[in-house]
DNA sequence: CCGGTTTTCGCCTTTCGGTCGAAAACGTGG
DNA sequence: CCACGTTTTCGACCGAAAGGCGAAAACCGG
């Protein structure tokens, strides 16, 4: 009584072929056995959750590469897992630059979040979560900077975004408002024209001072600027 | 190994005469006694942690006056409480209506959130976040309906917001952009002035259609109107 | 009936986001 | 080397949203 598993899972999400993917690694055995599943694992007795994540997914992936780590939610319905205990489970969402591609072990595998395979336990459930924090965090944070390469074309953001939101947005808008934002800062360099021609694209980079997540924006806004004092 | 304790803490907050308040009671036993911690307690075997804390909170509080409970985020640093075994919590945001007065246990009181008194483990962690989970909410959804009574003046409102955002705001703005929401409807009645007279003032209601959390506002639209697809 | 008080409402200005189209800067093919 | 298609960039316009102000409305007490 009072006593439960704990385990942390993490849906870890990055944008590839220009839909947005989540990796899921195929169960060997019993429960669930060949049904896709988050990775993740049992938390320990002496770290917390964070560094848990960290630590699970470190056999996964190259854990540099996750440019962001943030907790998502508990899914703690009792029978979400079968067996003698229970098990609680605190989820979290990773993001991955859409840059790099990581090793991953050969039962690992992507998947656009939009057509997921069978999936093990509530998994799909904290998939979706996972998405719809992004979703709604791109809109009101800097979180871009966590799927976007180091430098980029505007045109190539207005891609990334629009894979992660699941419609198109305007590149001049894009560009206006994290502009506006303070986000965004040019390079100075360009990149080539494709095989078909066009104007050279300017890269951009996010400023290096907001590469974690702001404050979210305030619509209601204090009448000159002050913050929640301490 | 892996097994813990897993203990459910909400920061139950209400803004009582102007201020944002936080309810705590005062621990009678070691460890930390006389020193004031968040209600909870631990998780049962046969409930998820919402129900959990929703049980936990009826033996202080009539739970039928908690307008609002959402997760928070998880606590999970090793020794964040001392004792034998491990202890993890989930911590949740509860609010409170300001009409109403719960009845509380002896050893329970309010206190503003600026002004804690020396709280137990790491409860006063949790509270900050509650304080920021509100104050970005109120701004974003519609959130501002868990904290007001049933009918209420714009300037009550408005006192209301400011008290739980920690500055001033404009009566006229926040009409409007409630109002332009589709958020806030007029009642008809009007409240009667105070003792120095004063035009009496209408009374509104949030529209009973939209007493659960919207979806934030995004920024960054889809060109018509499309949702997050299935 | 008059001054004090509080609310309400219209108006103005600024900012923000959405959209469009022209201009710029490339490659290609004649 | 010039016309053409292609892609990016940028300015312009517009409506919506938000902040601010002050006059008018509606009450009180004397």
């Amino acid at each position: 009584m009072g006593l439960a598993g704990h385990e942390v899972l993490a849906a870890v999400l990055q944008v590839r072929a220009g839909s947005l993917q989540v990796m899921l690694w195929e169960r060997a055995k019993e429960p669930h056995a060949h049904r896709w599943s988050l990775p993740g694992g049992t938390l320990g007795d002496h770290e917390d959750v964070e560094a848990s994540i960290r630590r699970q997914l470190a056999e996964k992936v190259d854990v540099r590469q996750l440019s962001h780590v943030e907790q998502l939610a508990v899914f703690s319905a009792p029978s979400r897992v079968p067996g003698l205990t229970r098990v609680v489970a605190t989820a979290f969402l990773g993001l991955v630059p859409s840059s790099l591609d990581p090793v991953v072990p050969s039962d690992t595998a992507w998947y656009p979040v939009s057509a997921l395979p069978p999936t093990a336990f509530d998994h799909e459930a904290i998939v979706l979560r996972a998405r719809q924090r992004l979703a709604s965090k791109l809109s009101y944070t800097n979180l871009g900077f966590a799927l976007a390469p180091p430098a980029f074309t505007i045109s190539a953001l207005r891609s990334l975004y629009s894979a992660a939101l699941g419609y198109k947005v305007s590149a001049t808008n894009l560009q206006r408002v994290l502009s506006r934002r303070g986000l965004l800062e040019p390079t100075g360099a360009t990149a080539p024209p494709g095989p078909s021609g066009g104007r050279p694209a300017a890269l951009f980079r996010f400023v290096s001072r907001e590469m974690r997540v702001t404050d979210p924006f305030a619509v209601l806004r204090p009448p000159s600027s002050r913050s929640l004092g301490p």
